[in-house]
DNA sequence: AAAATATGTCAACATGGCTGACGTAAATTT
DNA sequence: AAATTTACGTCAGCCATGTTGACATATTTT
């Protein structure tokens, strides 16, 4: 049995790492709760998400930004179709393919979702100057995998 | 159908929003494939982090850490006490409590799943000023529930 | 014509959340 | 001393969301 804590002064990342873990924890609490009023979860979250943000992404697409599995994708994705959240359109040039775009529903839902973690996020940032800021993107960029941070900037639009 | 992207344009908050999502993501899949070897999830994870970190918590003191059911704690828990990772202990006090203590091998696994973090968090932090690494606590920390901060202040040591 | 690609689908399974109720032992309050 | 509260464990069952691997279809590319 070993008494000795594992602590901070052994390892300056650790405060990071936790606080990391804390706020994403809060982070998502947010947008759990409005979807629990539309039965919906975490994973119907995330494809809502990017599929407001990249009106026309094809499935394939959404699968390397989630990294998840095709098969956990279509049963979300069914059933955002279901319910009117999102439509499907076949490739003009590509027909195999299946773009994704939201409905006024769909839209409305992505809004609903956002509103509070802009919030959340909105005024964390107004705590930190200009330089403070940069620190914090930087900070998490740096620690998205290195052969995904282009692929990253590009989606986020920077 | 709408065409039109939600865009970064239409609110400065999302790409930080969207990068804490990858962050996220990659930040938790070192962890993963080395718990795979064990047969644990994130859920053990996080206990062994915790006991390590405070030898001698309370399973009352981990619900409110984690901010789950304690059924959900009582399942993984009790695989880690039964794969010999943590022991319990009455506690003196008050002999209701059942005190954590990792043992010799819960804190290796413990640093095992530390140390792809640490590179990883390391790695980002050498890229940043003094100001910005600042920064990125403070954002961090500003995410965290207002009522909470207190709470993680005291949990990560400052 | 053959091969590769984009997508969907099936069955089966595991993890880890949840609820709500109930039990026990010990500490605290009345 | 009795009643209440607290700390913890446990039971049964449910749900969301992740996994694998195989297979089907339409379409595009070679």
């Amino acid at each position: 049995m070993i008494r000795e804590p594992l602590s901070g002064a052994d390892s300056p990342e650790i405060p990071y790492i936790e606080l990391l873990f804390f706020a994403y924890r809060d982070f998502i609490s947010d947008p759990d709760a409005v979807l629990v009023a539309y039965g919906f979860g975490r994973a119907h979250h995330r494809v809502i998400h990017f599929v407001n943000r990249h009106p026309g992404i094809r499935v394939a697409d959404l699968l390397d930004i989630l990294k998840i599995t095709k098969q956990s994708l279509g049963r979300v994705l069914k059933q955002l179709l279901d319910g009117g959240f999102i439509e499907q359109v076949q490739g003009p040039q590509d027909r195999r393919q299946r773009l994704l775009y939201p409905t006024e529903a769909g839209r409305a839902l992505a809004l609903r979702l956002l509103a509070p973690q802009e919030r959340r996020i909105g005024a964390s940032l107004d705590m930190l100057s200009a330089e403070e800021r940069r620190g914090a993107e930087r900070f998490l960029r740096m620690i998205i995998d290195a052969g995904e941070r282009d692929k990253v900037a590009r989606l986020i639009g920077r």
